[in-house]
DNA sequence: CTGACTCTTAACCGTCACTTAACCTAACTT
DNA sequence: AAGTTAGGTTAAGTGACGGTTAAGAGTCAG
């Protein structure tokens, strides 16, 4: 999932460095030199974060800022300045600013507050990553190697508990009570799903695999 | 609509202070002084944000920050540590936080990143966009592409909620209880309003559908 | 009183997730 | 070597869940 961010800024060093540096980092990056042009881009394109100058000509940072929200827009919104009094703070918050950054600032932190500002919105917080599988807790989604796995609600309980605790082995009683809880099922219904589990996992480059730790449980194991 | 705020922090002076201007701001807020205890009183009680102190004992910050995602709770989590270099910022981040305020800072900056985190999620924005479906919770008015739809209170609701939760699936429990609260029917009502909501956004040849996420609930999800 | 509107209830049906049971292999015990 | 136990595979049955439709109850305005 790419990002896509709007850069409103007038200072133009520092916005082809942070354009240039979040273009490396993989996130397309527009630029607009003042309130005005910002607000126009803002309109006709979709954006995941918007950096917001505070000193703009044209139309200032907390306007532009103040539009986007009384027309209902809830883009996450990022105030770049140099002032760093506590009422410009409150001044940017109140207008609608879901973050502030003063100036001057690491680049790596602008980066890693519009990776959070962004996969916010998207529902990326809560995934898991064992090897090439990826499970997204949020979405109750898996994907191997790329490939969308089909969970019915017993086997996402199943692979969610063993990828959290993985490499270690999880015992079967816990795995059955984090399952069923109290109230257990008499036959062999634990072995079927993870059965249909391991089914899933067996593509022909499969990495992982769920092994059992005879007399105690099963992992989930990263090969070789 | 209250605000309900989690601190987990050993430091007590700290910490009573930072109770105190928060509940003369009309802020309630729990407090933790260790990881576990955190922990705990996280998953009986539901909070809007999460503030989280790095240097815990029992267990630190991080890998609390990391159970939470990992069990696919996306509630803001803000951190408060002395750390300030980059790497702690990382780290932070990578563990799933929203926010991260370095020690010491200004209570009155505190209680706005509290206010900007909280107010983000819970249904303070009027106006919701999914794909081409407009949806104003002031006027309680939808419109796909132009297209007034027809809604009635409780398909208003549902639809309201899976906008709010979109990409990710609401479980039928939580879609009840945001319906109907403690007194649901005991029939099947739920699925003759989804049957209605959903005739509704094939009149208007929505490129959008509700998909039942089998045993679990339904997503709201944009088609290609 | 009546018609429009909304919500609940019930009945029907198809599908799918889960359970169950039977059979098989492998490893360990005696 | 035979018996025992744990784990893996397969297939079939059942019941719960989800989608559709229609009818009835409650509310409100005209």
């Amino acid at each position: 999932m790419s990002i896509n961010v709007l850069l409103v800024e007038d200072d133009i060093d520092l916005a082809t460095t942070v354009v240039d540096y979040l273009e490396i980092e993989g996130i397309s990056c527009d630029h607009a030199s003042n309130g005005l042009q910002g607000l126009s881009l803002f309109e006709v394109n979709s954006y995941q974060v918007v950096l917001l100058d505070l000193n703009l000509p044209r139309l200032d940072g907390l306007s532009v800022c103040q539009k986007v929200r009384s027309s209902g827009n809830d883009t996450p919104i990022l105030m770049l300045t140099a002032r760093d009094t506590l009422d410009d703070k409150i001044a940017g918050f109140k207008a609608g600013t879901d973050d502030y950054l003063v100036k001057p600032f690491e680049i790596e932190e602008l980066l890693l507050r519009v990776i959070a500002l962004s996969t916010r919105k998207s529902g990326q917080i809560s995934k898991l990553t064992t090897g090439d599988l990826e499970l997204n807790t949020q979405s109750r989604s898996a994907t191997y190697a790329g490939n969308q796995l089909k969970l019915t609600p017993i086997t996402f309980k199943i692979l969610q508990k063993l990828m959290r605790e993985t490499p270690n082995p999880v015992s079967r009683e816990v795995l059955m009570q984090e399952i069923w809880g109290d109230e257990q099922p008499d036959s062999n219904s634990l072995k079927v799903h993870l059965h249909h589990l391991r089914k899933q996992l067996n593509f022909v480059n499969a990495n992982l695999s769920i092994e059992n730790e005879p007399g105690f449980g099963f992992v989930l194991r990263v090969i070789q």
